[in-house]
DNA sequence: AATTTATTTCAACGTTTGATGAAACGCAAG
DNA sequence: CTTGCGTTTCATCAAACGTTGAAATAAATT
C-alpha cells in the first residue's frame, strides 16, 4: 500500500467528483473521469469498483464529516439554550452554517459536492436513493428541533417548511450562474457569504408565518377550507390586490398577518 | 400530413419527457425513447432532429404556453390593484399559480415537465442554456412588480429572495417522494395543493423580512456588516439562543423583527 | 536477495450509443 | 393507373460505453 495507491484513489474521486458535479451521473464516462485523474481506466475499477461504487463513494466521502457537523452544532446551539428551546434561526442556522461556511471559505471541493447534492436531491431517480440515505437521520434531527421552537405547529406545515428550505439551499448550492445574469451582475453565485446573510431569516420568516398556531393554512385544513385556500391561492379578489402598505414593512408584516393569517 | 405522422411527433415528445424528467438528458438513449414511444429509432431524428434539439423541443413546448399565462396572470393583478402596487402575495401568486394549479389537476404530462425543470435549473450544465433562455424575460418581469411592491428593498435582496422561491418551487416539482418517506405520509409530493397553499405565505414572509427597509442584512450591508453578518448567519451567542417565545407565534414574529430585523 | 503482495499498464470483450442513407410503404392528386 | 410526396422500415456506421483478464512493474516483507 504505497503511498501512490492512495493519492491515485484520491485523484480518482477529486476527478470524479468535479464531472459528476457538473453534468450528473449519467453525463460522466469512467473513461473521462480517468482521464481527468490522469490515470489509466482500469484504476478506476481496481479502486472505487463499479461507476455506481464510485458515485456513492464520492456522495459519501463528504456527507458523513458534514452531517457530524451539523449534528454537533444542533447539539451547541440546544445546550446554549437549555432548558428553552433555540431560536428558529439558530436551529436553521446550525442545518445551513457547516454548508454555507465551507462553500464561502473557497473549497473547491465541497463547492463541488454540495453542487453534486443540488442535483441529487432534484432528481426522481437518484434523490431516493442517495438523499434518503444519507441525510433523513439527520433532518429528523432537526425536524425534532423545528418542532420544539414552534409549539402548536402542525406536522405538514413543518415538514413543508422544512421542504421550501432545502430548496432554496440546494437551488445556491447548484451554482449555475443563473443569478448572475438574471441580476446583471449585483448577485453572484459563488458569493455564499450573500446567501448566508438571508437565507437564514428568509426561512425563519417563512417558518413563522406557516408555523403559526394561528396561521390561516391552520384554519383552512378546518371546516372552512375551500375559501381559505382560495385567499391563501392568492386569487385575485378586492381584498388581496390591494395596495400595498406604504408606511415600512414591519407594518408590512403585521397587515400581512391579520390579512392572511 | 397525415394525422399519423402529427401523433408519431407527439408520442415521441411525450416519451422524451417522461424519460428526460424521470432520468435527465444523459440518461436516456434515442432508442429508449423511440421505444417508449413505439416507434422506429429513426423516426426520432426525422420528426424532431437530434437529441438535442429534440431535448429542447421538448422543453419550449410547454414552456412558452406557460409562460403566457403567468405574464396575463401578472397583468391581470396589476390592473385589479391599479394604481396601486398589488400585494406580494399576488405578485408570488402569478409566478407559482399556473405552475401549481396545472400540476395539481393531475396532468402527467406537465408534472413531467415540471420534474423536468426542476432537474434543469439545478444543473451548472443545462441551466444557462435552457432556464436563461426560455424564462429569464419572464422573471425579470416579475421582479419589477416585486420592485414596486417593495419600495426601499435593495436589489441584492429582492434577487435573492426569488432565488430562494425558485429553489423552493423546483425542488417541490421534482417530486422525488423524499417528504413523503421523511414525514411518515403525512405530507404526500403529489399534493400539489398543499405546496399551494403554504409556498405562498411562506416566500411572501421571506420577501418581507428580506427586503424590508429596516432589515437588518441592509444594515449589515453598511458600516457595522461584520456583527451584524454574524447575526445573521446565527452565531451561537446569548442573544440569539435565548427562549423561544410561548406565548403564541404572532407575538414570535415581532419579537424576531425587533431581535433580528 | 528472494519472495510475496500491491499497483499499474495494455489490450481486448461485447454492448450500446447517436446518427444516416437507401429502400419500401401509404396515400392523395393529377 | 401512376406520379409524387410524406412517412416508415431496415440495415449499418464509427465511436464510445463499462468492465475485465493477463502481463508488467513497483513496493513491501521475509
Amino acid at each position: 500500500m504505497g503511498k501512490t495507491a492512495a493519492s491515485t484513489r484520491k485523484r480518482i474521486l477529486d476527478a470524479a467528483e468535479k464531472l459528476f458535479a457538473d453534468r450528473g451521473f449519467h453525463g460522466v464516462s469512467v473513461r473521462e473521469i480517468a482521464r481527468e485523474a490522469g490515470v489509466d481506466v482500469a484504476l478506476v475499477s481496481y479502486h472505487c469498483g463499479r461507476k455506481n461504487d464510485l458515485f456513492e463513494t464520492v456522495f459519501l466521502r463528504r456527507a458523513e464529516m458534514l452531517n457530524e457537523e451539523r449534528l454537533q452544532m444542533l447539539a451547541a446551539c440546544r445546550q446554549a439554550a437549555a432548558p428553552d428551546s433555540p431560536t428558529l434561526e439558530a436551529i436553521i442556522d446550525a442545518f445551513t452554517h457547516p454548508l454555507l461556511n465551507r462553500s464561502a471559505r473557497g473549497s473547491a471541493g465541497w463547492k463541488r459536492f454540495f453542487a453534486l447534492v443540488a442535483q441529487v436531491n432534484n432528481s426522481p431517480e437518484l434523490a431516493p436513493i442517495g438523499m434518503t440515505k444519507f441525510f433523513d437521520p439527520l433532518v429528523q434531527e432537526f425536524i425534532a428541533a423545528l418542532r420544539e421552537a414552534l409549539p402548536g405547529a402542525r406536522e405538514e406545515d413543518i415538514y413543508w417548511s422544512y421542504h421550501f428550505l432545502s430548496g432554496a439551499l440546494t437551488l445556491t448550492f447548484a451554482e449555475t450562474g443563473r443569478i448572475d445574469k438574471l441580476s446583471g451582475g449585483v448577485c453572484r453565485s459563488s458569493d455564499l457569504d450573500s446567501v448566508h446573510e438571508r437565507l437564514v431569516p428568509y426561512a425563519a420568516a417563512g417558518f413563522r408565518r406557516l408555523c403559526a398556531p394561528s396561521s390561516e393554512v391552520a384554519k383552512a385544513s378546518g371546516k372552512s377550507a375551500k375559501s381559505a385556500a382560495n385567499k391563501a391561492r392568492g386569487k385575485v379578489t378586492k381584498a388581496n390586490v390591494r395596495k400595498a402598505p406604504d408606511r415600512g414593512a414591519k407594518r408590512a408584516v403585521r397587515k400581512s398577518s391579520a390579512q392572511i393569517s
